[in-house]
DNA sequence: CGCCGCGATCATCAATCTGTCATAATCCGC
DNA sequence: GCGGATTATGACAGATTGATGATCGCGGCG
């Protein structure tokens, strides 16, 4: 209930187990589920923050439990990680149709489903790929790094994931709430004037090379990226 | 386990030994396994450069296993060679459906399977000399030992792998969860913080060159190759 | 056994980053 | 030009995150 407990819908014990040790090493706290049916009833209870459902489970399965978590308006919202020993497009096809946020196929480490956990809780959004340039900006997503003509620009975590949000949408305007949404995660209380500040601290990052003016300001809406690097 | 290792995945004992005999002596390791099953296995570990397959296997075989690799993140970008005693084209086909990188009927010389492995490999980006060369930094993998300007520089072996997994994959952050599970292997229970601790140890190794500014933090994120030296 | 090399943790210190305020600047319609 | 509204900035205290040194344990070896 502290908002931080996973719901993991499992039949297999020993990867039952297994997922449970590891969500507890990664600081969640875990309510078990040997079947749906046991699931829904946990449901009744205090939300979870997330849902991991195993695809084959004995009685109701995996997909039809996602089905019917996205039916009820009380647990629509809830992110869903499904589990699948099968790969194939269809099946993949078939379980976002029920509204899965994410999947992973067995066997995995679950050091990478924590990672895939995470990125679900916070709502990231956007696919991580290569690089993103314009102009003279460049923003290399896998590296981490952002470089005006080559040369590296120095900045924090939030301003880089701000100016990503940026690239990916340029023409595009936001005000500070969707920029809270995209760049902090929705859930996350925030002063929306907060976002003022990193504006100004990625501006600052980026005016040593002349770019101060890339991040514009929309008065009375928010900001935007300026139309000629966004033309760029 | 270190990345000059070879997975070579047959059941027959007499063909899998001729193999292991030519390829060390063509200067690979080689991680021997009978089965798909135990090929997960040892995948669990870190990770080979290159996976050899049996088309016919007990169990899972030949082709289900390459699917699975494919499926799966951390096993999604190696270089998969298949070998098989049929040629018709349509098993061809499947397989390279699977994602087989390159396949060989049976007969075949070992010698012309060699040649293959390092074409594939080159292909892959990785030098078929065994040495990772970036800037003045160079990487024997097959002699284990990492140089600058031709001195040798000593380092221990989880140092060794870090920085050839990040020689590897230059302009590229890694978070910790990523190292762990590329360097250290998938399913080994490792606080994320013993990454820290071997970033220092190998900074620690090459700053008597000069050099420990090789590997960069990215904060929030984890480390990474410095651009220069990725660039050199 | 006891020494050693290597690896994993822990505790602590230092460097950065963050969210908020308070205050100064600007902008806008009148 | 005024006054209200909106945005830009500088300063801060706390919170994170990374760096580092020390410690503990394990397996190999003489």
């Amino acid at each position: 209930m502290p908002a931080n407990t996973v719901l993991l819908v499992e039949d297999e014990t020993d990867i039952r187990e297994m997922l449970t040790f590891s969500l507890e090493r990664a600081g969640f706290d875990v309510a078990p589920a040997e079947t749906a049916e046991r699931a829904l009833e946990i449901l009744d209870g205090p939300p979870p923050a997330l849902v991991i459902i195993d695809w084959m489970l004995p009685g109701m399965s995996g997909v039809e439990l996602a089905r019917r978590l996205r039916r009820d308006a009380l647990t629509r919202e809830l992110p869903l990680l499904m589990l699948t020993a099968r790969g194939e497009e269809a099946d993949k096809l078939k379980s976002f149709d029920a509204g899965i946020d994410d999947y992973m196929t067995k066997p995995f480490s679950p050091r990478e489903l924590i990672a895939r956990i995470k990125a679900l809780l916070r709502r990231s959004g956007q696919p991580e790929d290569g690089v993103l340039a314009l102009g003279r900006l460049k923003l290399d997503t896998r590296g981490h790094q952002v470089a005006v003509d080559e040369e590296r620009v120095p900045m924090g975590p939030t301003e880089f994931r701000l100016l990503e949000l940026l690239m990916r949408n340029p023409e595009r305007a936001f005000d500070r709430g969707q920029l809270l949404d995209r760049v902090w995660g929705r859930n996350v209380y925030v002063e929306e004037r907060t976002v003022d500040v990193h504006v100004l601290r990625l501006r600052r990052a980026l005016s040593p090379f002349g770019m101060d003016k890339t991040v514009e300001t929309v008065r009375g809406v928010g900001y935007r990226l300026a139309p000629q690097v966004a033309a760029g």
